[in-house]
DNA sequence: TAAACTGGTTTCATTATTTGAAACTTAGTT
DNA sequence: AACTAAGTTTCAAATAATGAAACCAGTTTA
C-alpha cells in the first residue's frame, strides 16, 4: 500500500528497475541477495521479463541486463512523450543564438530528466545524455518546474528530495527551497547558483500549458569563468520566447489523423 | 503459447507496446477498438502502467503516451546492455577514418535496432537515431548479424521477416536469403545492394564474441552517387578490426566490482 | 571418490490476484 | 429531460501468483 504496489506488474517492474539500477551485467544470485521476494518467485520474475526481452540473459555469462526491446520503446517515449522532437528546431536555435549548452528536461516522478541538450561549442555526446537523470532540488531546470507545480504534487515532491548539500549553496531543505520557488514564480525563471556543482551556473524557465500545466523546462547553463548570473539573467527573455514556442508547438500537436472522427 | 503470453506482466507490457506503437498519444477508447481485452482489464493495464509511470496521461486532452520512466530505463538499457558504450571510442575511429556513416546495431526479436551511429559530416541526429528499428531481411547490418545465428534461432527469424520488396533488389523469399547468408558467412561480410532505399549502399560485418555468439553489426553506408560496392568492400578489414576490437572490449567487460566475492 | 556446497531450476498445494459482465457515473448531445 | 459516448467501479468466479521445499547440475572440499 506504501509507494509501488500495483500487482503484479508493479513488482515485475520493480525488479525491471533494481537490475537497471546494477549499471552493470548481474547474476540472478546477487538479485536475489538485494530483493524482497523468495527464491522462486524472483526466479519467475526474472524468467517472464527476459522473455519478454525486458531483460536480456548473457548465456556465456549468467548474466542479467536490461534488455534491447526498452531501447526500442523509449525511442517511441522519446519520440512522443517527450518534449524533444517538438522542441528541436526551437532548441537548435536558441543553441545557436546563446552559443552555451541548453538544456530541455522534464520532471518524472520527483526527478529530473534531460530528454534534450544542445551543446554550442562540441557536437551532441548524444543519448548518453537524453535519459539522463539528476535531482530536481538542486538543479535550474528542477526548480523552474517545482515553482510551477500544483500544491498537492509539490508537496509529495519536496518530500522525496534528499537535499543531499553537494556544495555551499545547495538548499538543505524544503523550507528554503519553497521560498525560492515563490521568487521563481514571481520572475519567472530561477538560477542555480552553483548547488550541483561548483563553477556551474544556469537560468532556468519552465514551459508551461496554457492552462498552467507544467510539461517540462529550458536551461541554459554556463560556468562562472565565463559570465555571472546577471549575465545569464539577460538571456532569460530570449529563452522565455523559446520556451512559449514549444509550449504552443505542443498545444498545437494535436494528433494528426483522426480526432475529428464522428 | 504462442507468441506473447507470459502471465500479467506479458499481457501489461503488450498494451504498453500498442500505446507506443500508435506513435501519438491515445484515447482510451482508441485502445479498446484494437485490444483483445475486455473494458475493465484494459482499463485496470492502463491505470497500472500509468501509476507505474510507463504510461504518461495527459489529464488536459485524455490521452496516454509512453511515459517518461521508459527513458530512464531505456537510458540504462543502453549504458549496459548495448555495445554502444564499450564500442564508442571505436566507432569515432573507425567514422573518422573511412569518412562516411557508420551504424553500430544488435538484433531483438527478428528486427534490428540501431543502437548507435556516427556520420562523419553532420554531427549525430542523438537518440532519435538510437533506438530506431529496422527490418532484418533488408539491411546490411541484419543480414551480418542473420548469417551467424545457429539455425534454430535463425529459422524463427526467417520466419518472420516480411519480405515487402522495397526496390528491386529487395530479397522476396526467406530461401534467396539464406543463398546470401551462407555467402556472407563465406567471405565474413555482406553488402546491402539498394535492397532498402534506392541509391543507398553498405557493407556489414557480424561483431562476434570467441565463442561465436552474434553481439550486434556494424555498417559502413554510402551512395551509389559517392562510391560502388567494390569500394565498400576495400573498406571491410578496416572495419573488421573495428568489429574485433569491440568484441574484445565487450569480453574484458567483466563488472568491475564485486565479480570476485568468496 | 565421496560428501558437502553453491547457484540455478522445478514442483505443487495454498493463497491472493486477476478477470470481465454488468452496473454506474459523468459529460456531452439532441 | 432523454439519449449517448467515454470512462470508472463492483463483485463473485476463475485464474494465476506464491514460496517452502525438493531437485539438479556443476564445483569445491575432504
Amino acid at each position: 500500500m506504501s509507494a509501488s504496489g500495483d500487482g503484479t506488474v508493479g513488482k515485475a517492474l520493480e525488479v525491471l528497475d533494481q537490475v537497471a539500477s546494477f549499471g552493470r551485467p548481474v547474476r540472478f544470485s546477487e538479485l536475489l541477495e538485494n530483493s524482497p521476494y523468495p527464491k522462486a518467485t524472483l526466479y519467475r520474475f526474472v524468467q517472464t521479463l527476459t522473455n519478454q526481452r525486458m531483460l536480456s540473459l548473457d548465456p556465456d555469462r549468467g548474466t542479467y541486463a536490461p534488455g534491447v526491446r526498452l531501447v526500442r520503446l523509449a525511442h517511441a517515449a522519446w519520440q512522443t512523450a517527450s518534449l524533444a522532437p517538438l522542441a528541436r528546431a526551437q532548441i537548435d536555435q536558441l543553441s545557436a543564438d546563446v552559443g552555451e549548452t541548453v538544456h530541455l528536461a522534464q520532471l518524472d516522478h520527483a526527478q529530473v530528466i534531460y530528454v534534450d541538450k544542445r551543446n554550442a561549442t562540441n557536437p551532441v555526446p548524444m543519448f548518453s545524455q537524453a535519459g539522463k537523470v539528476g535531482p530536481a532540488y538542486c538543479t535550474g531546470v528542477g526548480k523552474a518546474m517545482m515553482a510551477y507545480l500544483p500544491e498537492d504534487e509539490l508537496g509529495s515532491v519536496l518530500e522525496q528530495q534528499s537535499y543531499h548539500p553537494f556544495t555551499d549553496t545547495t538548499h538543505t531543505s524544503a523550507d528554503s527551497l519553497r521560498a525560492e520557488l515563490s521568487n521563481i514564480r514571481a520572475n519567472g525563471y530561477g538560477f542555480d547558483r552553483e548547488e550541483h556543482e561548483p563553477g556551474i551556473i544556469c537560468v532556468a524557465l519552465p514551459i508551461l500549458t496554457q492552462t498552467g500545466r507544467v510539461l517540462g523546462a529550458l536551461s541554459v547553463t554556463s560556468t562562472t569563468a565565463r559570465t555571472n548570473l546577471a549575465g545569464l539573467e539577460s538571456l532569460a527573455p530570449r529563452i522565455k520566447t523559446t520556451a512559449q514556442a514549444i509550449s504552443q508547438e505542443a498545444s498545437n500537436w494535436h494528433f494528426p489523423a483522426a480526432a475529428t472522427n464522428t
